[in-house]
DNA sequence: AACGATACGGAACGACCGCCCCGCTTAGCA
DNA sequence: TGCTAAGCGGGGCGGTCGTTCCGTATCGTT
């Protein structure tokens, strides 16, 4: 199995491809044709499959990065003095980029197939620690689990993309932000 | 315009296409192809563009009774004797309703175009008169518009019809029902 | 009973899209 | 500078799905 280097133009392409796939998953989602990906990279459909062996194997490369992006920001936050802030720091950036990855959703979605699975579980763990830190201060209900937790934000993340209203990202994710504290009684 | 009659078998055709449609939508969303519609309901997909001209058309017919149902609701808690229960009680009835009908974000979502927008424009109103006195009664926050409320139930509609998951469904209605709440402060 | 209008079914068309193939180009090396 | 293998491009294949067309069956009426 010994890796020999990529040609130089090959090299060059294959970082192209990302770039355009990044964009393009970014922009519209899975969606996107895969020729369309091609042609913003500016080379033809063959080029991409002599890289990627998939269109979803594509999308993986894109989403693991995407989704390790967030699984560094949890970790990162994993061990804040304040926990209870800490969650809803979180909360905030992933409503931040929101607006700017509309694949997320999808990323979080196509857990259950394929490279990223592994990402995903990453996430659930970190995601895990960052929860019961939370409810163990008081600071985020006790009555949910990461994976009432995934699909809040999956579903909220799905949305929110779509939405071109003003002002609308930030009073949603306000509303999720509220609702995952300890209720009052 | 004068409406001539349908023959009787082609009556009996139409109603069960409509029938078949509604099942199909409820359990795959929009998705489904056209022809597995017209096998579940025995008849040719000739049958169906004979009746409605596109498959959008057949979509909208099973959507407007769909939206319709939850306006009609809305309504019916309009002027109840508390407005926040009133509020709360048609959230939950579509927190129930969320697992038997998995188009119903997508009908929300086809607003833009066609002939839904008219039943979507009634729902608007109707979650403005609900939302508007659940937040003069001090039950719901005021920050919300009915665009906010509409976007957070197509999200979450949405995802908990995905997910199998005991007890999901509940605990995130739970969350949007307090994230609604007036917060603490 | 027979006829004309209405409706049916399903084969077929066309658009879209993921994916493969193969003749040509180009990088890397001697 | 020439040779070889790596890489490229894009036409094309196959499958899916919405939609159309038309020969046939059926209804409803005279």
């Amino acid at each position: 199995m010994a890796e020999r280097p990529l040609r130089a133009d090959a090299r060059r392409n294959r970082e192209r491809v990302l770039a355009a796939a990044d964009e393009a998953f970014a922009d519209h989602g899975f969606g996107v044709p895969l020729d369309e990906i091609a042609a913003a990279a500016g080379v033809g459909p063959g080029t991409v499959y002599r890289h990627f062996p998939t269109k979803e194997a594509l999308f993986e490369a894109v989403s693991l990065a995407r989704v390790q992006d967030v699984v560094d920001d949890a970790r990162a936050r994993a061990d804040a003095a304040d926990p209870g802030s800490a969650f809803e720091g979180f909360l905030a950036r992933l409503a931040e980029e929101a607006g700017r990855k509309r694949d997320l959703p999808d990323a979080l979605a196509g857990a259950g197939a394929h490279g990223i699975a592994g990402a995903v579980a990453e996430l659930h763990d970190a995601l895990g620690v960052l929860l019961a830190r939370g409810q163990a201060a008081g600071a985020v209900r006790g009555d949910i689990t990461v994976p009432d937790l995934v699909a809040l934000l999956k579903g909220l993340l799905h949305t929110v993309g779509t939405d071109p209203e003003p002002g609308l990202r930030q009073r949603v994710f306000a509303v999720l932000r509220d609702g995952l504290r300890p209720p009052v009684e």
